[in-house]
DNA sequence: CAGTGGTCTAGACCACTGG
DNA sequence: CAGTGGTCTAGACCACTGT
């Protein structure tokens, strides 16, 4: 646990928490911090960093959030027992879903074009009644053989003359956050599975009925405003669905233990 | 924005910071906050609260980090848009799931017993070569149809005795905190589209062939130890997965806009 | 310009853990 | 008992937003 190793550059920009933590989570990273050690103390790291103490407990508490430590009151802070990996899902573009994965993204494009949009994409999106809607069609491939069929639904409103500035074949989630300064943060994702259909099976090069999984994903903005319906197709064969989850107690539990007490 | 109309019991034993965020999550859920709406600002709180302004602040970040609200620097904390329910998944026991969805749960139990695992469960739970675990198969179902057959393998060293203590159609995860204090805390899941093998689809009273999700879950206590793995198989007919994917941009575009600048 | 959230300080008291 | 994290205070400076 040697914080010392630990370097701040106070004239940056770069707040002095997320200094701190990005340097935790290198010794973590590199080994230096083994699972299941005890990092050191909120007041150990103020002490030789020369910060407050809640800036470095500001510190620890974003790598507890982040899943690479957990906290106990009255013991200290500890490095996680977690298989890490780059494991739990992020809200990815599947171009960045495949660099991660080291695969060479491509596209053939089926269609790109206005439309207007059926019932589900009119609700997933909030749109007015006639507002019209631009699908994006794609075969979506990984090292040259199929992955996906995915049909994208944005609203024209928020990314007009998209059809004339969008190369279909690029990243859809750039053009949106260069051209328009539209910043997806979050999305909604329902998936099922299912087998494929006669013309599904053909765009995926598999047989008839080979199981799929159906997705359709809702993203929205920071703000809540709904910004890109997705449907896709993803053959079964090809990909797995890997998904962190957490218990939070904050609302179940807790308030039959905790709460009571108080009569919060 | 009635900040006033949060009440808060200083004699209490919960922070607060969480009596505060209670009440504005209460305001939210009762639309007398509505989305999109600017919430009252720290400062406000602090003030009419006679609390500090960061304690103000630690009650906005939790609504922010619940997904209830957002912030904008210079601008404010505004409602969130979203769509609320309680779509994103959380990490739930088979009958906490059903509870939610307003189904009975019930068992019927194929296997209850010790038994030397196989190599992925020895690999998920971390075990020690000739260690033995505890297996529980059950068909789960739902309003008296199957749903699910479930294999939940259990370090028989962290639940000694657990066969002659637990009632097998009962809720595991409350018998394991209950029994023996260990409180599941997190959880990586895995999940195939596939279908139904003639065994499966017998016990799923569903045709051979029929699409099905294959989930495999290995469980993990608030230090990282696993304490559980399970496999199953879902009908698919009968469920959808939902999740809410987040867009972690801290190592990904932050590296390249605000921390090159510092040089962090 | 005034108001906002983002960061930071230097203290404080508490409940809890371990020896 | 000393050390830990959890909570809280009363200030501060900053960058950013709107007008």
């Amino acid at each position: 646990m040697r914080v010392g190793a630990v370097v701040l550059d106070r004239q940056s920009v770069v707040p002095l928490y997320y200094q701190i933590q990005q340097g935790l989570s290198e010794q973590i990273r590199s080994g230096e911090l083994k699972p299941g050690a005890l990092m050191p103390s909120e007041q150990e790291i103020a002490a030789r960093l020369g910060v407050s103490r809640m800036t470095a407990r500001q510190a620890l508490k974003s790598l507890c959030s982040r899943g690479l430590a957990f906290s106990q009151r009255g013991r200290g802070t500890f490095v996680s027992r977690m298989k890490l990996e780059k494991n739990f899902r992020q809200l990815l573009s599947f171009s960045e879903e495949m660099k991660d994965r080291g695969s060479q993204p491509r596209s053939r494009v089926l269609a790109f074009r206005k439309i207007h949009p059926g019932e589900d994409v009119v609700e997933a999106l909030h749109l007015n009644p006639a507002e019209e809607v631009i699908l994006l069609r794609r075969v979506r491939m990984a090292d040259s053989a199929p992955l996906c069929v995915e049909a994208t639904h944005l609203p024209a409103r928020l990314c007009p003359d998209l059809l004339e500035n969008f190369e279909p074949s690029g990243s859809l989630y750039r053009a949106l956050a260069e051209q328009y300064g539209l910043q997806v943060h979050m999305a909604d994702e329902v998936a099922e599975a299912s087998i494929a259909t006669e013309a599904e099976a053909k765009l995926l090069r598999v047989r008839e009925k080979s199981p799929v999984f159906r997705f359709m994903r809702t993203a929205y903005l920071h703000n809540g405003q709904p910004i890109e319906f997705v449907k896709s197709i993803y053959r079964g064969d090809r990909c797995r669905v890997v998904n962190r989850l957490t218990r939070q107690l904050e609302n179940r539990q807790l308030s039959s233990s905790v709460l009571v007490q108080g009569g919060g």
